[in-house]
DNA sequence: TCGAGATGTTAGTCACCGTTAACGTAACCG
DNA sequence: CGGTTACGTTAACGGTGACTAACATCTCGA
């Protein structure tokens, strides 16, 4: 009756317990504002527990940074490669892109948010493998827009694909305003619209 | 010629000084990121010099963020009201209101970045205030679209005018990426879109 | 069965930080 | 002048927080 739990088993699941427990009172209140402590009880075990799964503060989260930019960055390519089949139009990637990042936003908000404001609390040898992360899957987009507009240049579209994620990265403000439903189409038709618009500036 | 100062004079200049600093350096680090030292040290003095302008760490916060949000409703309302004079149509008054949050996000990027960051850090006297001039700031785009399109649900028009702020406060990430002179343009042009979309959607 | 490893606990250390205290100085004003 | 005001300094205090140490417990494989 109380075999359920082998340790290994227990681990993956604790330390991604804390990894999402972590993730949103640092989006509430910030890198700082949060002590290992208030990570330790939000997941039932109390402070020093933690690391006996995370080497520290910091460590708990380049982990949780990392793994962030990564899946993005997955998505991203799969997405990408797989429209390099003949078939799909540039405009077709472009919307499997706007899907991906909507998807990760709607269903995790708290990493989105600390994704894009904690990047600087992560010492430097795991920053670097972030930033890069971030900066291929910044590519793919700048990519597949350029596809679609060739005479832009790659600065706007640079600078309009970080305006499409603050865009979508806005959900965590309208929270509660309106349902998950009616908000991805909502932003899906106001990101396409967008970024029309950029490349047609002028 | 020893005269130029007056104490009067320079007391304004050095509270406006100390405010800017921690402005930048809150939207870089976080609230609790920065000490009352990296502020000082910050505008040249050290450390407990700053109580002689301001009551303690949270009071600077809440002035900063009290001025942001006074400026922004208060700009905004002078928009709304000077467009009460029957010639301007609701679309023009939209356009005004986007240069408004345009030129600050793009004049205060580290203003716009605390202010949407950090009111949880605000104690409790002004953080109320403080909301009600960013729920009115807010209020007064919701008019305007809803003027501009009847038909639109409020709820709606609340999370489209989100969605937009997080496009225009992106600015601080694509800082240096294109000069402010095309950058206005382009936020100009994706914003204008992205309502469009928004208030159309289905 | 028994030792090892995984996972907790509490107590303690050490650095940092917000704030206050006590004190100095220079300018202005009567 | 003499005193008040504005503005700065350094030293100390108290709290908090990251991290370590020392010590349980529970499960499992040999």
């Amino acid at each position: 009756m109380t075999t359920a739990r082998t340790p290994t088993r227990n681990r993956g699941n604790r330390r991604a317990e804390i990894l999402d427990a972590a993730a949103r009172l640092f989006a509430a209140r910030g890198f700082h504002g949060v002590s290992i402590e208030d990570i330790g009880a939000a997941v039932g075990v109390s402070g020093p527990a933690l690391y006996r799964h995370f080497a520290g503060k910091e460590a708990l989260l380049a982990e949780m940074l990392l793994d962030v930019s990564s899946r993005l960055r997955e998505s991203a390519a799969a997405v990408v490669t797989s429209a390099a089949t003949p078939a799909a139009s540039s405009a077709e990637t472009l919307d499997a892109l706007l899907d991906v990042q909507i998807t990760f936003a709607l269903e995790q908000p708290a990493l989105i948010t600390v994704h894009d404001r904690e990047l600087g609390n992560v010492p430097e040898p795991h920053r670097r493998r972030i930033r890069r992360l971030q900066r291929l899957y910044v590519e793919e987009w700048v990519t597949v827009l350029a596809e679609l507009h060739p005479g832009c240049p790659a600065a706007r579209l640079r600078a309009a694909t970080h305006a499409v994620f603050g865009l979508l990265n806005s959900t965590p403000y309208s929270a509660g305003e309106l349902p998950s439903r009616d908000m991805r189409p909502l932003l899906r038709a106001m990101a396409r619209a967008a970024v029309d618009a950029a490349v047609n500036v002028r």
